[in-house]
DNA sequence: CTGTTAGCGCGTTCAC
DNA sequence: GTGAACGCGCTAACAG
């Protein structure tokens, strides 16, 4: 719990040269900063990070916020911003709505302005005006991560793109009946990738004038629960089932392969699946899907940010972060029946 | 951005009554607090949580230090936390070791020690003796939770009790030849769950006189994909077949599910599957398992932890939370072949 | 290469 | 009920 001065005196140093030695800055000979680093390292002195914000500007902190931190991609891609900042020595202060947009207010008007970070990341979340407004204000250099905000700047893959091959992926096989499994607002919180995904299922089906049927687009709410009892309720319905399902998460797809399941529908020979994202899951259970990588999103976009702090000139326009169809076992052509 | 003195020159009062207005402290007439209110909320006045630190000696935040964020438990007990935290005006800063031991020497004696939180919670970890000795010098208030660390108090289930309920349940139904699925080290980060678990299975099962054979004690890092490997092996192994395993995570239970499916091993007539956790997945598959919730037991300690730090006197021995036995469909009877 | 000094923006005594 | 002044621990600018 020693200061910067008690360091200072054991040495009979000033505070200044200890300050400097410790940092690596130039002005401090070999000698004495040997003897600072010894004598810091000997009384357990750390520097107070608040001292050093209030003297110099700079937490050295990053903020992200999201819209809940247990979900797969969300917690992941934390996990992603977090490895780039420890390489770079800056904390993470993690700020969840919680999956639910009460305390909204309570983010944006008091914790995120209390000037505890160097800069923010937004991760899937839609913005309103208000919102947007009182960001723009603090003037943190921010992005966004995994959504789009008008206005902002967004590092993730291409939503159009990737849900575009997904389905060219099917027709590709020979599908024409395929069903759309969308996912929902993330709890309360809107954000704008599920209406990206579903735009460009529609767009494609509709460039090779297949019937988009409104009976066959569905609901998952990005979930495993609930994708499952919307897949069985397609299963069930009577009359002509699709040949393929387009689930617009993995974990909606790993959803649908346990509702064909549980009905004796075989995968891939009476139904084909795809999803995106590329889950744990995916492999081990043979999940065709488009793979993204969220830890690599999230360590892209810190690094972003950290170089602006840095004095980088800031990249007007992030490119679109890779994404890849992966074919496995749950897709093929469709069995024709008479 | 305006600062303290900004608002109270702009009301002609002085700061010191701007920091008592603000912060709701008696010795301010109504009316001039809510002059003061006013006047902040139009210049958008926040205070700064560094320079209040100084002053005051308060960070108004929590560190929370875990092997990882992107694994269910953890970054579900992260979620339960942050809300604690929210509803106490507190931040979060996390500091994940990313998997792998690496770091943890920068974060025990950097990140952790720059003073930028009020207290802190270990997830799951095991310290070495010297980093259990940075830890108390630092003396913040601190807890674990989810993992045990000789010296300090620990929030979390009775993993004794969960995994040896767990036995008595497929004992009780008439098995007696079962099979153990053991976690990992947490990708490099050695804690003492698994431990504490496969200790309870292999003494519940001596107290019901049943065999433990080695080659049915198998392998799954808490993880599906190497859990699925495991139980294929397990399930492909020449002579005799265990008739129910006994899983110590949820996603190990569905890795043993995916691999049985495979083999056509049909759940549970030929195998009865048991795990640990009550995972998202484990209603929608049917799993029976042992519940626990990370989320409350997040909440629980952060909460603990506010409270020390308002005064109150420290709880030497914090309550086991509550785990609870739910019984699926992946349980039941051994069915007898002759 | 090193030391001195002046704040950074607040909370907190004391006075009044 | 209110204000003036001090200091939290550090960095940055300037002197030497």
């Amino acid at each position: 719990m020693t200061g910067i001065d008690g360091v200072a005196r054991a040495l009979g140093v000033s505070t200044a040269t200890v300050s400097r030695a410790l940092r690596g800055l130039p002005g401090v000979s070999a000698a004495t900063r040997e003897r600072v680093r010894a004598a810091a390292e000997e009384l357990g002195y750390v520097p107070s990070s608040s001292a050093a914000h209030l003297a110099s500007g700079r937490t050295m902190a990053l903020g992200v916020l999201l819209p809940r931190i247990d979900e797969w991609y969300f917690a992941a891609a934390l996990e992603g911003v977090d490895r780039a900042l420890r390489a770079a020595g800056y904390d993470l202060v993690v700020f969840s709505l919680g999956g639910s947009g009460r305390n909204r207010e309570r983010v944006f008007h008091r914790s995120m302005l209390r000037k505890r970070i160097d800069a923010l990341l937004l991760m899937c979340l839609e913005l309103t005006p208000q919102e947007l407004a009182a960001l723009q204000q603090l003037d943190y250099p921010n992005l966004t991560v995994g959504g789009y905000v008008e206005g902002l700047r967004n590092v993730g893959i291409d939503d159009d793109a990737a849900a575009s091959e997904a389905v060219e992926h099917l027709v590709g096989l020979g599908h024409r009946k395929i069903a759309y499994l969308a996912g929902g607002d993330g709890h309360g919180v809107h954000f704008s990738v599920p209406s990206r995904r579903e735009a460009a299922f529609r767009r494609t089906m509709r460039r090779h004038r297949l019937p988009v049927r409104p009976e066959w687009m569905i609901f998952g709410d990005f979930r495993f629960g609930a994708a499952k009892e919307a897949a069985a309720r397609l299963l069930e319905a009577p009359g002509d089932r699709p040949t393929a399902v387009f689930a617009s998460s993995d974990e909606m797809a790993f959803g649908v392969l346990a509702a064909a399941q549980e009905h004796g529908v075989p995968v891939p020979q009476e139904l084909s699946v795809i999803g995106i994202d590329d889950h744990d899951f995916a492999a081990p259970l043979g999940l065709t899907t488009i793979r993204q990588d969220p830890r690599e999103q999230g360590s892209f976009a810190a690094e972003l940010l950290l170089a602006e702090l840095q004095g980088a000139p800031p990249q007007p326009d992030p490119p679109w972060r890779p994404h890849e169809l992966v074919i496995r076992r749950s897709t093929a052509p469709p069995q024709e029946k008479f």
